[in-house]
DNA sequence: CTTTGTGCTAACAATATTGTTAATCATTAT
DNA sequence: ATAATGATTAACAATATTGTTAGCACAAAG
């Protein structure tokens, strides 16, 4: 027969082509007739598995807002390492984080403003990685600061840098392929440099380049 | 009677209502009815005076375009002035351009994302515009460079640069106010404390600060 | 006064979208 | 073998959403 998927991997079907039309067209975009039909199964199987849209959605969401924790909690783990390096990995994976999921900022931007009692999911579970990350930047920088090998800069201010810099590239991805279309090589030449570019820009406003 | 809208400026008020619909909501989000709702009219009138709802979406969509273009031709006009002043009014003009229309950077994205046959229109009304004000823009730098100024950097990331950390505060405004919510006094002092940091940051990094 | 045109309303229509349900199928346990 | 349980389907139902249409009101022009 033309179907493999004999028993219980439906749900995981569903759940697969639900992600990608979350992601790609926002709550209100996404169709359940549309994700089941991607999934090539009823949509009363969506119904059957999820009861509703809004269930469906919900463990997207939290799925998502997981790898945003996890990416964070990532960074964390670099104690060991000098400023420097810490954040040169930090930005750079970071970076592929994004590169690796381009649809999720745009997603979890948009449907935490159109659902603002999701924030208090975000509260509790990123805000905390949030706090952790900048406290762990800002007492790294101080001590560097102190031996004279950086500047004094507010971690809060380098952390927004780093994300604002970082999400902009995907954010902006149809507007900067058309606007600057023939002005670099290729899409993957420039994310390459567009990476190396905002390390830069960072360790240059910490005066941590050249030591 | 509780109408003072007599006889012509129905289309007016459909048209503010779904503005801010279209803006909020985006496409898909945006209902007919709702919007006639909000204007106060039936929502047959939105048919009457724009068709579709597609068409009724060309209207904002085009005119948030051009709002767009007025705002990068307006920084091309300060030429006059030296680098140094044209950066930080630039920058701080792109700020404010954001702050008085707050919603717009996400609506631009989420609609161009979703129907890319729109990019034709940003081919020919953005990007010319974006070439002129980088062009002119390294012009000034290479000019500066030569006389030991400033550093040689590439225009066009210097305004990636500026776009991405402009528009990063209101594309994650509802991030940010949860996770840093006790951490900066008021959302006013933070935006005013942002951009100044935003236009540090440019300066600093084509060290324009001590010349 | 009538005619004409425009704005407007209410009701209808068509389709899209989400959700439900009764019946069937398959698999496993008894 | 049979009962039971869970997965699946097709059909139905309810509401939401977009769009249309026939006619009314009213002002301006003849």
């Amino acid at each position: 027969m033309d179907r493999a998927n004999n028993q219980r991997d439906t749900e995981a079907l569903i759940l697969q082509a639900a992600e990608r039309e979350f992601l790609e067209k926002g709550y209100t975009g996404a169709k359940t007739t549309s994700i089941a039909e991607a999934a090539g199964v009823t949509h009363a199987m969506l119904h059957y598995y999820f009861r509703t849209k809004d269930k469906l959605f919900e463990k997207i969401l939290a799925d998502k807002l997981d790898k945003l924790g996890e990416i964070m909690f990532g960074v964390i783990g670099n104690t060991g390492l000098p400023l420097r390096e810490r954040l040169v990995q930090g930005i750079e994976g970071h970076f592929d984080f994004i590169a690796a999921n381009p649809l999720l900022p745009r997603f979890v931007f948009n449907e935490l403003h159109s659902l603002p009692d999701r924030l208090e999911a975000v509260k509790y579970k990123i805000a905390p990685l949030a706090k952790a990350v900048i406290d762990n930047l800002q007492a790294a920088i101080d001590e560097n600061n102190r031996r004279g090998k950086c500047r004094h800069v507010d971690a809060r201010m380098i952390v927004m840098d780093i994300v604002s810099l970082n999400i902009f590239p995907f954010l902006a991805n149809p507007l900067i392929s058309t606007t600057f279309g023939t002005l670099f090589e290729s899409r993957e030449a420039f994310l390459e440099m567009r990476k190396k570019e905002n390390v830069r820009t960072i360790l240059d406003k910490l005066r941590l380049d050249y030591e």
